[in-house]
RNA sequence: GCGCUCGUAGCUCAGUUGGAUAGAGCAUCAGCCUUCUAAGCUGAGGGUCAGUGGUUCGAGUCCACUCGGGCGUACCA
């Protein structure tokens, strides 16, 4: 808002001073509140094509700045050569009102109106129960769906899964292995089954609908099973996640890409092109020719693809059904496979600079210091449910989005279960709380009849600023991947709006003042509700 | 070994496309409730930004190397 302002005008002086060196204007917010409004370095970086002293140069700039005194109030060179201007307050508040005109809607932008994006995330396969792992994946694909919709983007959210190959075989077998322990409990479980509780729930499940014991170790049995394990799994999973408020459009099954083909198709392009030979009695990719250090297998040589194939084939068909991005959602174990499908998909002709690929690291979970185990072998593995259940929805979904995805998230356990301020949470549910209580007290406001010129002081226009900043937050979260942009950014905002409140008495003090405060208030709960509803947590009225 | 990634206050982490005096929360210490929710506010202490060198007006940020942690490096996914 008030950074198109500055660039406006400081193109037109540039234009006319030096119009034969481009140059691109670069405002910053500065931290220091003396600094202005908004700082701009362009003398600094004209001193060498110039060949003159930055604030000289910053001088001849300012001489020739035409600019409105009812929006500028001050512009000033400082240290090494910023030119910081300074908005005039009134300038400031009248932007407030066109904010407020926006009501919920201030934050919702077109950018991407026309554009498709594809999110892809979760993609668990229907093995086993969510882990905190799964969980943070979860929250920052559907936080970037979020962030791409509020852009104008039309989103759709997928979910890829795979329930045949090996790992469902395991599961089979597992479960299995329990139905028979149910009546006798010697019966042998696999060296490398799912050891986890809740395929002894599945195996119950099994013992109801067939009391009479499923006969033999059969192809037909096993089926059973994995079929009944896959459907329980995939309850459970949809239920988690619609716990965290989140539903996926697309849920799509790798083995349709074998069943329609898609596979062969792909075999038979890198076969055209050259890319694929045979060797061992396997299909490889040439990966060395595309730009690799070495080549892969695609085809084991007992006649299974490897995951590159699916993998590559897969974002061929997402490829081919039009997106204009195509994010993918992996944890730091997946990193292998990006490489190769980008590689692929760039060999298949399509634009691989189209696909972002997000990679988190892992969760651990700590509580009181101490590191939780969290293992999978044991089967004392603590799940997404159990964290939901002990720490509310709210808490879980903030706490893994408050860090940015490179880094090691440390879940600590004592301090989510804290009901206190200690919370980071609550900081922001607070603020909100706080205005609707005072809205609560106070009445409706008369919008059309208020006079914002009253906000005065430097906690009001403090906030007022930082509201202004929330579109540019959600474009910079959207277009860096990083939900932790807007967190941080909530963060501040309640901060100063709590300071606000601490120091701008509304009700009580005279009418007109109350009302230009109110109008502030009003603008805040938007912007935290807004900010709120892109992270998935709720905004409560009190609390 | 090679690839990716991270290393910032006692702890957990921010730090926009390089910008001005490196920030926040927790913890520690000192204050603020006859006034809209104290889940709040105000103040204090706390730093060799892992290290070395380089790029330039200017480096926590970019480059190279070193050290240390994580992940990967399959005819597993």
């Amino acid at each position: 808002m008030l950074k198109e302002k500055v660039i406006l005008i400081l193109e037109n002086t540039l234009n006319k001073l030096y119009p034969e060196i481009p140059l691109e204007i670069i405002c910053d917010t500065p931290k220091n509140l003396q600094h202005g409004d908004i700082s701009v370095n362009v003398a600094m970086q004209l001193a060498k094509p110039l060949g003159k002293p930055p604030r000289l140069i910053a001088e001849e700039i300012i001489e020739n700045i035409q600019s409105d005194s009812q929006v500028i109030e001050n512009i000033e060179i400082a240290g090494p050569g910023f030119i910081n201007f300074k908005f005039n307050k009134s300038f400031i508040n009248s932007s407030l009102s066109k904010i407020l005109e926006l009501g919920v809607n201030y934050g919702r932008q077109n950018i991407g109106t026309g554009k498709n994006v594809n999110v892809e995330y979760v993609s668990a396969n229907p093995t086993g129960l969510l882990h905190l792992g799964h969980g943070r994946n979860a929250v920052i694909g559907d936080t970037v769906a979020n962030l791409y919709q509020w852009l104008g983007f039309n989103v759709t959210r997928e979910y890829y899964f795979n329930n045949a190959g090996n790992q469902m075989n395991n599961l089979a077998k597992s479960i299995f292995a329990r139905y028979m322990q149910i009546e006798n409990p010697d019966y042998d479980f696999p060296e490398d089954g799912y050891h986890g509780e809740y395929i002894k729930l599945i195996a119950e499940d099994l013992k109801k609908e067939f009391p009479i014991e499923l006969k033999g170790e059969e192809k037909e049995v096993l089926e059973l099973c994995r079929k009944k394990g896959e459907e329980w799994c995939f309850a459970k999973i949809k239920q988690t996640l619609q716990r965290m408020q989140i539903s996926q459009d697309i849920f799509y099954n790798e083995d349709s890409l074998y069943k329609d083909g898609k596979i062969e198709e792909v075999i038979q392009i890198f076969k055209n092109l050259g890319l694929a030979y045979e060797k061992d009695g396997a299909l490889w990719l040439k990966l060395s020719e595309m730009g690799l250090e070495n080549d892969r297998v695609i085809v084991k040589s007992s006649g299974e693809p490897t995951y590159r194939l699916p993998d590559i084939a897969y974002h061929r068909e997402k490829f081919r059904r039009g997106y204009d991005l195509i994010v993918d959602v992996f944890g730091a174990d997946h990193i292998a496979t990006v490489p190769d499908v980008i590689a692929g998909v760039k060999a298949l002709g399509y634009e691989p600079d189209k696909v972002k690929v997000l990679i988190h690291q892992f969760v651990s979970l700590t509580e009181n210091g101490e590191l939780v185990k969290m293992s999978k072998r044991t089967g004392k593995s603590y799940t997404l449910d159990d964290l939901l259940e002990e720490v509310g929805e709210d808490v879980v979904r903030f706490f893994l989005l408050m860090r940015g995805i490179g880094t090691h998230l440390e879940f600590d356990l004592s301090l989510a279960r804290e009901q206190s301020d200690k919370n980071p949470v609550f900081y922001l549910q607070y603020a909100h709380a706080r205005i609707c209580s005072i809205f609560d007290k106070a009445g409706e406001i008369d919008l059309k009849n208020v006079d914002l010129s009253l906000l005065n002081s430097e906690e009001e226009q403090n906030l007022i600023k930082k509201i202004f900043l929330f579109p540019e937050t959600i474009r910079a979260s959207a277009n860096k991947f990083e939900a932790q942009i807007l967190t941080e950014y909530l963060r501040d905002l309640a901060g100063l709006f709590h300071v606000f409140y601490h120091n701008c008495r509304i009700i009580g003090t005279e009418h007109n003042l109350a009302n230009a405060r109110l109008s502030l208030a009003l603008a805040t709960r938007n912007v935290l509700s807004n900010g709120l509803k892109i992270l998935g947590i709720s905004a409560p009225e009190r609390m």
